[in-house]
DNA sequence: CTTTTGCACTCCCCGCCACGGGGTGCTAAA
DNA sequence: TTTAGCACCCCGTGGCGGGGAGTGCAAAAG
């Protein structure tokens, strides 16, 4: 891959050419020319001159034309110079502050408190939103409990890290009595309480070999009764960490009104594996992250751009929220807003435990 | 509304041509004139002779021209006809129903049984799918348990009609220890096991209110606990009751390709109110029941059409689902895949209590 | 009376052309 | 180094003409 621009490489007027360029381009979404940039940019130069400057850059892999004789438009490499080096960053108004503060406030479960933030970044950003749901990297399993619903359908519930309760119902090989499940419980209870669920997963079947015939009947019923209940519990993991907001909001975006390469982007949301190693990309960065057009790497989004950050709370990084656009967005807004959207997400987290 | 044409109203000769020409159009789109149709029915006749029956049907309202030297297509009461008493139904190759039952076997919860079967219905019919989950009309606690996640903190696990686990942690205002929530449940599931959940909540309070000073104080505790429980389970009510798939399959079909229509299409999709609204009409239809283009009622739906049909376990219908797509779409093939999708759907239903 | 033939007509679609606008690169002058 | 001038490019638009597919109507044929 080719290195990209560094800004200390261009003059300062090639610099204020550019970006005045990009800005224009941002804002209007026609190739922008020699005289058009004229005008705008305060430094009273021909269109000649610009002409020079805009083949210079053009050179550099920063603009290209269309056509021979269209205006420049930017390159991913020009965006990703604009967006290190040359963008300022607006500053959001309270209003706005408000708004994401108060859909965030932490009313209900983790789970709709993700989906209305995957919402409102759609909304406020009239792109689509995407989230990824906190990863539950170790999961400590608090209690076990199993509830008889008739002599061989037992529910088998799983509280996992204080929050987050799981259930699931087995069948088992024979009866068990209710006292018996007490019994079973509490063995397991003892036994696992505060352990980590991967850890649980693979040490069970183990255990299991190891202690079958130093036990009694019923202990021997525990360990089994727990390896279908565990099974069970990691076939149920949802796959479907990834919430996807406002697509529709992408159909009117000029740009992409290509509808197969819509269609194509819509189905990778779908299958969700992209963007979701996209999103894991950016879940160790500092803060913002920018992935622009072809720069990700996924085909599907040749023409997008994802600003993401990621949300931790108390220093430790639980997943990654962002925007997707078309890389002709508004970066100067969209960037505070996922930032601060990333932060008091965090927040919300941190107060509801 | 002007009232629907009856197949007794028209000659045998205008009936097979316009089934024809319904159909020619169903397999290319393109508005069909009196030459094509000459050659394509059988009947040899001259094309005037067709232009002369073709005005005849435009008249009736069942077809008309995109403009004055065009060829014919099918109006929604066009398509009615077709649909009512003229559309031989394709008889499913067993592949495809083995496929359906395949997708449809009852290998996992409810929940994802609905998904699999909307996403079966979008594939194979390379159109929208849709899936209306169950409504539990009428859902009759079985069973509720409390687990002690701390002193104050309580999970209530709700056991309904022997399949649904609901679950709720909520905040006691004393301590209790394992022993009185055992007690309380106990106390709990006598008065109310069996008994509808609707019931159970409208009932509560007056039960509290009677019964208040006469009993001990554990068992005010448990009337309480009990409220507050109910109190959770009704605000976590799901109102996600419509499963889509196959959304992105509308994108490519040609006539849709007014990407505005399509984007108001895919909100109510997000809303599901309009769609929800339409499928509830089907709720009491016997079997298949065909929505075409502004029949409906709904704006976004003017060039679609709608193939539901309503599953049922033990003569009780419990839902619908079906089919979105363009009204030119293949009918024949649509409607027995709905037809045997919700039977199947039913019989997974059945096998699995 | 029904069907067919013949005919005039309509409208869309496509290719063609011309042209204006916005843009370019290059060269020569300031 | 910047600017002016110039020739050139190419897209988008709009007008024009012809071909194609279809229509309606009237008159002839069955």
């Amino acid at each position: 891959m080719v290195s990209n621009i560094d800004s200390s490489q261009l003059s300062e007027r090639s610099l204020h050419l550019f970006k005045s360029l990009v800005e224009h381009f941002i804002e209007d979404g026609t190739p922008v020319g020699s005289r058009t940039l004229a005008r705008d940019s305060k430094l009273n130069l021909s269109p000649a001159t610009i002409r020079n400057v805009m083949a210079d850059l053009e050179e550099l892999g920063l603009l290209n034309s269309p056509h021979i004789s269209a205006g420049r438009v930017p390159t991913a490499r020009g965006y990703r110079l604009f967006v290190d080096s040359l963008l300022s960053v607006d500053h959001l108004d309270s209003a706005e502050v408000d708004q994401i503060a108060r859909e965030l406030a932490p009313k209900d479960d983790v789970p709709a408190l993700m989906q209305r933030a995957s919402s409102m970044l759609s909304d406020i950003t009239r792109l689509a939103g995407v989230v990824m749901l906190p990863r539950p990297e170790q999961s400590r399993l608090r209690q076990i409990e199993f509830v008889a619903l008739s002599a061989r359908r037992i529910l088998v519930i799983l509280v996992v890290n204080e929050r987050e309760v799981q259930n699931r119902i087995i069948n088992t090989a024979r009866d068990f009595s209710p006292a018996e499940l007490q019994q079973v419980s509490n063995y397991l209870n003892e036994i696992f309480a505060g352990k980590e669920l991967n850890y649980v997963r693979a040490t069970i079947l183990d255990e299991l070999e190891k202690m079958k015939e130093q036990v009694n009947q019923s202990m021997q019923a525990a360990i089994e009764m727990a390896q279908t209940a565990f099974d069970a519990e990691a076939a149920t993991e949802p796959d479907d960490d990834l919430l996807f907001s406002g697509q529709t909001n992408l159909m009117d975006v000029a740009e992409l009104a290509d509808i197969d390469q819509l269609k194509k982007l819509f189905e990778s949301f779908n299958q969700k594996r992209d963007i979701l190693h996209l999103l894991e990309q950016a879940i160790n960065a500092d803060g913002i992250q920018i992935f622009i057009g072809e720069e990700s790497g996924y085909d599907v989004l040749d023409n997008y751009s994802v600003v993401t950050a990621p949300y931790e709370v108390g220093g430790q990084m639980l997943g990654v929220l962002g925007v997707i656009g078309p890389t002709r967005m508004h970066y100067e807004r969209v960037i505070p807003i996922v930032d601060i959207t990333a932060r008091m997400l965090g927040c919300a987290l941190n107060t509801r435990n």
